[in-house]
DNA sequence: CTGTTAGCGCCTTCAT
DNA sequence: ATGAAGGCGCTAACAG
């Protein structure tokens, strides 16, 4: 049989190409009786209704949603946190029969997938810089999480309070203070920041959570040595335990390690525990983000519980209201055996 | 600004369309000088190139391809041996610059996004027996992974034989044996199989790996007795753990269990150890899949390593290529210390 | 309630 | 090396 379209459909009905498509799409334009004929004859003829590319085309919108990662695919696939999120992004989208599609944050063209799409929903700040342009000056829906984007709705938490408060939840006089913190400069290993230029201060969540340390620290009396601070560039085992034997290794050692993601601070208590430093008698550890994997570790960890999953759902809501305003969402310091 | 079109463009610069056309896709049809300055002026104007959207209608294929999991997106994005899979999809088709259109194998509508792409790569067989349907009618490329379509190619490895040895490694005479059966029926919940009616033979992996399982029992004399063939219904903790639980009260106590994923099989170890039993002195493990964290995991488990990373390059390689032979893909039996 | 028509933005002969 | 024209498959406005 040859290509079925509208028109040949019509055609082998016998009725106008318009009736079809009412068929279709606008129900109120026709008969009960008749549309119901219609319907079926298509079912019969294994006509599936019109081609979406052409709809797209023709009203310019597809039902497809963008979802730009910061990293690759592949590290975010592999990050629990990205996966909660877009497991609520996803649940959310086929709630409203949206789909979705991936795209990486260091892939180059966003043109690519641009005019299939209705809107861009941008998890992180992309890697790629000149994504950023592109999304800035794009005629379509694009909001923003976890960064922000001039003229755009976002989607965050308040990271400085968060940090703050978690870290003065444990912070004591006296205490010696290392921070391993994420992606704070432009570097692929793990190493101390020193003097190294901090990364786009503005935007970038980690920037916000280093502030809040800072400030809690600073109202505590404590003052963060050069040595002490710590760039890793992805929350990943290897990165992390370099970056956590190394400040274990200064002298003095730490009593506080504030980490700025849970998968970072269960590699450093991972660290902490087979050298013997007892946990948290010796040291106290404090995470960010809350995973579950937090609650069967032992000793449990203390954190910042962001609840990914509902910002997943809340980006989508963001995203298809009319509302242009940031939204704050709510946060939870959870206290473990880790502090 | 109007809107930037191929037409307007044309008009602007005063060229006729087919140049710009030409200057973006086929480079052979005008001078080298030309085509810099069209381009140059292009990327002034801001107009990155042809409408993606209207170049797919015309050429009939986008650059998109659909990934079909066999669940929600939701469970797929948190299950570490599906994540391996999709790194592998998504690093391979950046390569060829494809893009990813993740597609939740329990939606009902495959047309809502057929027309949108190149063709589909199908890991597992869809939830939703409708899809089977469509995607076995589709005039577009499918290719299946770990099940098969009649006439579609195909990436698999050999469960059956995989199976088969994980389990000769580790039965001896008298050994009493459990198997904690991925998806084996339909039910929601972990249970024993009893005399429930296996779900749909012929393309499950859980029942090639079955029945590999069983030759390598038949061959060591042993028999199953039925409480001992539980059906879980998704590789996580809770199901697992029930399931673990449920086999390890069972008289006498099993010896070995079988599990069809690595999942099931760290859960069923952890309860275990958590009952005081000795891996493997009482009880050896074997598992499926290969996945890290049975690595950091003591005692490390025997398992059969897969590489899903690998299988979804190779996956996206049979795509691409004209060949529609079925594949199989190699395995690796490890054994650890809980054999 | 139904049919006709004019594009949505582009690519590709065909002629120049 | 370039310009004009037809059509990919569909929808919305309009006329009947």
């Amino acid at each position: 049989m040859s290509k079925l379209t509208l028109k040949s459909v019509a055609k082998t009905l016998g009725v106008s190409t318009a009736t079809i498509s009412n068929a279709f799409n606008r129900p109120d334009q026709l008969s009960v009786a008749l549309r119901q004929k219609i319907l079926s004859a298509c079912a019969e003829l294994g006509y599936f209704g019109p081609n979406k590319a052409a709809q797209s085309l023709r009203k310019g919108s597809s039902g497809i949603v963008a979802v730009i990662l910061s990293d690759s695919l592949e590290y975010m696939v592999s990050d629990p946190v990205a996966s909660q999120f877009l497991q609520g992004v996803s649940r959310e989208l086929e709630r409203h029969q949206l789909h979705l599609l991936l795209f990486s944050g260091s892939s180059t063209n966003l043109e690519a997938i641009s005019d299939f799409v209705d809107g861009f929903i941008c998890y992180g700040a992309p890697r790629n810089l000149g994504l950023i342009k592109q999304l800035a000056s794009s005629p379509k829906r694009v909001l923003t999480v976890d960064f922000d984007l001039p003229g755009r709705p976002s989607v965050n938490i308040d990271n400085e309070q968060a940090a703050y408060q978690s870290a003065m939840a444990v912070l004591q006089p006296g205490d010696t203070v290392a921070i391993l913190g994420l992606r704070l400069i432009d570097a692929a290993d793990s190493r101390p920041v020193l003097d190294a230029p901090l990364w786009d201060n503005q935007s970038s969540i980690a920037h916000r959570r280093l502030d809040g340390y800072l400030r809690a620290m600073a109202e505590c009396k404590l003052t963060l040595q050069p040595d002490y601070l710590w760039h890793i560039p992805e929350s990943t085992q290897p990165h992390a335990q370099l970056a956590a034997k190394a400040v274990l290794a200064l002298t003095p050692r730490p009593t506080v390690l504030l980490c700025m993601s849970d998968l970072i601070a269960l590699s450093a208590m991972r660290e902490a525990l087979q050298q013997g430093i007892a946990i948290p008698q010796q040291l106290k550890v404090v995470g960010f983000d809350g995973i579950e994997e937090t609650l069967r570790y032992h000793p449990t960890l203390s954190s910042v519980w962001q609840f990914s999953d509902a910002k997943g759902e809340a980006a989508v809501k963001a995203f298809l209201s009319a509302q242009d305003s940031p939204q704050l969402l709510p946060y939870e310091l959870r206290l473990g055996e880790s502090s």
